[in-house]
Formats: C-alpha cells, structure tokens, sequence
RNA sequence: UCCUCCUUAGCUCAGUUGGUUAGAGCACCUGACUGUUAAUCAGGGUGUCCUAGGUUCAAGUCCUAGAGGAGGAGCCA
C-alpha cells in the first residue's frame, strides 16, 4: 500500500492510496479533493473527462471526512503543499461523513476540545503529533548514544513526598495509593545500580490549576547520574536541549510550515552558550540593576509597552480602512475577506491591549520583588526577555527548594538546584540539581518538611550503602513541545489532555 | 481557594440608551464556472437567546442566585 509521504517515489506511476478527503472543491468537470492518509497531504483530481460515470459520482459524494480509496497517476506539482498531486482514474467511497463538526472554520475551544477525538486530524493538530513523536525519538536518542539506560518509577507509589494536596489517591490493596507526581527518588535509587538512568513517562499533578501550562497527567523525562555535580548536570541539560532542538529543527521542516513556526531562533540557540545566571543575579537582572546589553529589564519593558500601543494604533488604522472599503459595497467575496482581515487585527489587538495590561503590573511584580522568594511566572517572562536563549538560573536559597537539594557547602543558604527557563515566555521547561548526600541534613529537611520518616527508610539507604555524589533533571514534554511549536497552550501538546475537570473525551 | 471575563442558529460571532417578526458568515443542499488552494458566484432555514427568580407596559439587553467555560494568581514541569 503506498503512502503519501512516498509519492516521491512514484512519480508517473498510477497507485492506490487510502485516505479521508479533508477538503473537496469544485468546478464544471473537476473535482478537486485534498486526501489526507495520515502520513501527509496530498490534494487529487477527478477530472470528468477521464474517469467512468460511477468515480466521478462518487468524488461528488465525498464530503470533509469520508474514507475513499483512490487510485490514480503521481504528478509532479510544485505548486501543491508536499510538491505532488494525484490524477484519479477510480474512487471508493469506504465511509461516509456526514455534517463532521470540526470544519475548517474557526473553533472556539470548548468546542474543539470536547470534539478533541476528531480534532486530532486537522492539520495543525497532526503537525503538533509528529513534532510530539520525533521529539520522544530524539529524546531516546540522545541519552542511548550518552549511555543512558532508560530506567522507569513506577506509577503508583506510597510516598506523599510534597503533600497530599497536589496528589491522586487511588485504592491499592486496601491501601491509600498515590500516582506519581515524579520518578525522582527512584530515578536516584536507579542511578546507583545503573550508573547513568532517565525515567519517561506520565507524572500526575492535582493541582486545580487553569492556565496554559498546566496539565493534571504528563509525561516527565528524569535523568539521573551518578557523580555528577551541578555544573556537570548544566553541561548535559544545554547539550541535551541543543541536540533535540537540532534534531526537530532539520526532522520536522513541513510541520513547522504548518505551524507558521517561524524557526530562525533555533540556529542561535544551537549555536549560543546558555547564559548562566546565579540565582542572585537573576534577582538583580528581574529588579533591574542589571543591565544585559546596555539595558535593563526596566527600560526594555517600558520600551516594549510603547511598540505595543503603537501596534494597537496601527491596527485600528487598518480595520478602519477596510470597514470604509466594506460600506462602499464590494462583493460578497472581496466582502468575507476583508471581515477575516478586520478580525485578524482585532484579535491581534487583544492580545495586544493584555500585553498593554500585563507589562505594567510586570514592572510593578519585578520591582518588588523580595529576594528569597521563587520566580512567578510574569518574573520569569521578565528574565527570559533579555535573552534569545534559553537562561539556567542556579544557586538557589534552599529555603524554597525540595528536601534532597544539596545545600552549598561554602555558602549555607544555598542549595544546588538549577532552573532552565524557555525564551518567548514559556517558563520553566527543566528543573534540577545536585542531590544532598549528607544523611544527618537529610533526615533533618525531611523532619523539617513534616514528612513521614518511615516512608523514607529506604530513600536514606541510598546514603548509608555507598554513596555518592549524584544529580539529575527533570523535563516536561509537554512544555518542551509548547515552546518548540510556539503554542499558545498546553492542551494542544498531547493527544487527549487531562486538565482540572476535563476528563473526557 | 481567590480575581477578571464569557455563555445568542450545527460552528464562529454581531445585536446600539430596554422597544415591532433576533441578524451575518461558515457548514449543509441546488445550480453556474476547465486548475481550485478556507476557490468563487446565485439561491435555499435554522433559535429552550445557559438555568431559575426578579424589576418593567415591555428583557437577548437591567438586578440576584446557580451551572458551565476561558484566562490569571497561588502551586508547578
């Protein structure tokens, strides 16, 4: 059976091809359908002239969605997305459609959500899916030529490590059971067996959180290495974010088109060292006492909230113009695409006039911000403006870090974790760190904490049998895939999102 | 848990200071056009205006409560 992805192959050469028409215009004696086969696009004709009575009955039947096989002649066309076309001799209808929902129109979320199991095979959506599994591929990559071996947690676990607040209980065994909201301890245990370790796979988070990073289940990457220190773990997070970047970035050309991802930061990032900021001078980057390039955060934002209004200005010109040339009277035409045009501009004024909203209280949160204190997400957008790049952030007050941080020797009040943030305000995509090796530190954070010590017996023997000094990182796929495609949110990075209070479909 | 906004046709949305029979585009159907790229052109009809209560001569529009949704804060990858 040939695909469409190998039309390449098969050019002048009359094949069958298996499909859903996701699109169908026509003219007196043409009918032109865009097959979609899941391996790509490809657009067919159906020209009345060569095919029997019954073919071209049949391409008139076909609406958005039908199943059909077709057979027909590859040609050649530079024109068409994907550079070929298929000239149909015969057509199948296999399964109709009838009124299929998601139209090539516009959606409103809810709606695109709830009809999430048919959405999948728009476009847009199928680019996103391929970019997901490349990156997994690349992924598995990576780490197999680092000498990784791939090392899972188990999903149900025991442990109420950061409180049951965030947790899933389920049932096990009469037992309180929790799902996973990360492999990282395991991941350690697994990294003094087995040298080198990474987890993957699905992490659950019951955090009633609505915003466009969040998810309730996603799929986590957890290395873990054995005597590595934190600026080893930096040195193999920035070469790990290069090469899967690399890797998309040549792998994935059609679906970043599809994307409209415009893909010419990429090359910088391969190419840039990852600025490395302590956590102190973060703080005085976000307060702007800092200048990066001659400018601080301040003067930088103030400057961006006046390229914003004066956009908003100059799109209202623009609508103004069109709605002038619409009340002249145009057809009917020229009418729906200047009203698309008009509504292009509006919504881009509303994400503008947020922007306009947003930066100020941006400036206010950064100016205030308290030393000691975690990044918020507007901090962390402050930060990342400065840069092209992604930005590690290290050397963090331990007070605001997870119990196993190994607290900094020469400086007491720090701890060894480090944080990755994403340009193009996506946040954090990566944390990390060094792990505390020293038990009597340990067993005091975990006091500290008011966790339970028994359900950390087992945790504490990995300092009491040979230990050594170790760190790792954990990685959100999802968040990866948002920043890689530029999504504006996370529910379009997996199949089927599980968010606060969507579970179905 | 808190703050802001939204809910009108299958879908996306208009609907003015409350005022006749609530509109448009798309989708769908018919017809026109030899190559279209969301094709175009002509025609065809669809509504518990989220729910309940209230104010009023009159409510899609105002008020109260509730349901559902979106964004954000907190928390986080």
């Amino acid at each position: 059976m040939i695909q469409i992805k190998d039309f390449k192959d098969n050019i002048g050469i009359e094949i069958v091809v298996h499909g859903w028409t996701a699109n169908r215009r026509s003219s007196k004696r043409l009918e032109f359908i865009v097959l979609r086969d899941g391996s790509g696009f490809a657009q067919c004709i159906v020209d009345a002239n060569n095919v029997d009575e019954r073919t071209y009955k049949n391409a008139k039947l076909t609406n958005q969605e039908t199943s059909v096989k077709i057979t027909g002649t590859v040609v050649k066309d530079d024109k068409q997305i994907g550079g070929y076309e298929l000239h149909v001799s015969d057509l199948e209808i296999i399964g109709t459609s009838n009124n299929y929902p998601v139209t090539n129109k516009k959606h409103g979320v809810e709606f695109l959500i709830d009809k999430r199991h048919l959405w999948l095979r728009s476009k847009r959506q199928w680019a996103i899916m391929r970019v997901r599994n490349k990156l997994i591929y690349s992924i598995h990559n990576f780490f197999q030529k680092e000498g990784f071996v791939q090392a899972d947690a188990p999903v149900f676990t025991g442990n109420a490590c950061e409180g049951t607040s965030t947790l899933f209980a389920s049932e096990f065994y009469g037992e309180t059971a929790y799902l996973t909201q990360s492999g990282q301890l395991y991941g350690e245990a697994m990294a003094l067996a087995l040298g080198k370790i990474y987890t993957f796979g699905p992490t659950f988070r019951a955090e009633k959180s609505k915003t466009r990073r969040h998810l309730s289940e996603f799929w986590m990457i957890e290395p873990e290495m054995a005597f590595y220190n934190n600026d080893m773990n930096m040195d193999l997070i920035e070469k790990f974010i290069k090469y899967v970047l690399k890797d998309i970035n040549e792998n994935c050309k059609y679906e970043f088109e599809i994307l409209r991802r415009d893909t010419g930061s990429f090359e910088k990032i391969i190419n840039t060292k990852f600025p490395r900021l302590t956590y102190d001078n973060a703080v005085k980057i976000l307060k702007g006492e800092l200048e990066i390039n001659g400018k601080t955060t301040i003067e930088t934002l103030e400057q961006d909230l006046e390229d914003v209004k004066r956009g908003i200005v100059e799109r209202k010109k623009e609508i103004a113009e069109r709605e002038k040339i619409i009340a002249g009277g145009v057809k009917r035409g020229k009418r729906n695409f200047l009203q698309n045009k008009i509504n292009n501009f509006k919504n881009e004024i509303k994400d503008l006039e947020i922007k306009a909203k947003n930066i100020p209280s941006w400036i206010k949160s950064a100016n205030e911000f308290e030393y000691g204190n975690d990044f918020g997400g507007s901090d962390e957008t402050v930060i990342t403006r400065m840069f092209d790049v992604p930005v590690m952030v290290y050397n963090w007050p331990h007070k605001i870090k997870a119990f196993y941080m190994k607290r900094d020797n020469d400086a007491p009040e720090l701890a060894k974790g480090v944080d990755v943030l994403a340009p193009e305000g996506y946040g954090e995509i990566v944390g990390g760190g060094e792990r505390e090796t020293n038990l009597e530190l340990l067993i005091e954070k975990i006091k500290g904490h008011n966790l339970p010590m028994s359900d950390f017996e087992w945790y504490l023997d990995l300092r009491r049998y040979g230990s050594v000094p170790h760190a790792g990182f954990g990685l959100g796929l999802e968040r990866l895939i948002a920043w890689i495609c530029k999504l504006s949110h996370i529910r379009e990075t997996i199949p089927f999102p599980r968010m606060y209070k969507r579970l179905f479909p």
